[in-house]
DNA sequence: AATTCTAACTAACAAGCGTTAGTTTTGTTT
DNA sequence: AAACAAAACTAACGCTTGTTAGTTAGAATT
């Protein structure tokens, strides 16, 4: 089983590379230099490019759908359930945050089923959200605000968050809890 | 000068595609279809890929410059310079939704001193948003939260908001400004 | 010792890329 | 009618792209 070993790793430097420089931008010649062998090698481990994509893109998108899947299943208030939604961002963006960049700035490059597959995880993650946010307002605990704009302030700002994590150099995850979500839901002042 | 109109249909028509596939993933062959005319004649009115990418982006980076500039001038609360900055961005991103996707995707494509510039305009206007917040906390008008935590919630929003302007098409750009000042400083609870 | 598997290689393909050179068409100005 | 500029054209360039075919060296299994 040495060759799926291979392929992870193969999967891996492109996922840094894609990081760096967008999808498009990374040649089979680029990951393969990276990988020090030849291009027509990476043919022994993976079957295309866009497989590559896919399997980096979707194993995230995954984690996201199984860890909304849980929050919604908690039997607890809405307030609570957006605090456990941004650690799941949190522990994803940790863990995996360069897969993230291709994600969110790739994502259209998936073929056919692959797009697809993707588009639904995201429109569902979406509207679990609006979901929980609407059952906040019905329930008093969150201000009757558009529930569109407190959805989108909250998710652009935990999509944007893999960019932050990698500039200000690995922040420890806790603090980094604790401060999102008093900032996202308490606000600034 | 019918050419410099030309130009500028050019230009706006790349956006445009720049803005649904990304810089790297539209051919000067995608854009002359777009135009209705041949690769070759695009060379008439633009000397190349790249000018077009930079005009788009630092036109655009330009307006965000000197729109922080007038704020960071103005004699009132920093609170009230953060709603300044907030109206700021809503404003360009009304008027300029999709050049906004290139600056914000595709920015790292840009060359030499093109690239220098933009990465020094962005970076000034971090600092200037930074130091109105930390202005902020010391007069006790924001949480003394670490302000880096502030700093990026805000932007990452406004980040993105073309993306979710261009997606609920077009709302009412001061019931916009409203609610996000609402959301993104007084919170969500 | 013979066979199979793994993972690399060389060589090449057809298609697409940004761009240049030189030419022709079109519409306006003299 | 002649001259001029603007803006299109055809043809081609050298290079890069993702990918395939066929081969080879070494290690593991029979």
């Amino acid at each position: 089983m040495k060759t799926i070993s291979r392929k992870h790793e193969i999967i891996a430097v492109a996922a840094s590379l894609f990081n760096e420089k967008g999808y498009k931008a990374v040649s089979m010649r680029d990951l393969a230099t990276a990988m020090d062998i030849k291009a027509a090698s990476l043919y022994n481990h993976i079957t295309s490019k866009q497989e590559i994509l896919s399997e980096i893109i979707l194993k995230v998108a995954q984690e996201f759908t199984t860890g909304m899947e849980n929050v919604v299943r908690e039997d607890t208030s809405a307030i609570n359930k957006v605090e456990k939604v941004i650690e799941l961002h949190i522990d994803i963006t940790v863990n995996h945050s360069e897969a993230l960049a291709a994600l969110n700035n790739d994502w259209m490059y998936l073929e056919a089923e692959n797009l697809q597959a993707f588009i639904k995880m995201r429109e569902d993650y979406e509207e679990n959200f609006r979901v929980i946010i609407k059952q906040g307002i019905d329930a008093g605990e969150i201000k009757p605000s558009h529930p569109e704009v407190i959805l989108f302030s909250i998710l652009s700002t935990l999509r944007t968050l893999y960019l932050w994590y990698q500039k200000r150099g690995k922040l420890d995850v806790n603090i980094l809890k604790k401060d999102m979500v008093s900032v996202l839901i308490k606000g600034i002042v």
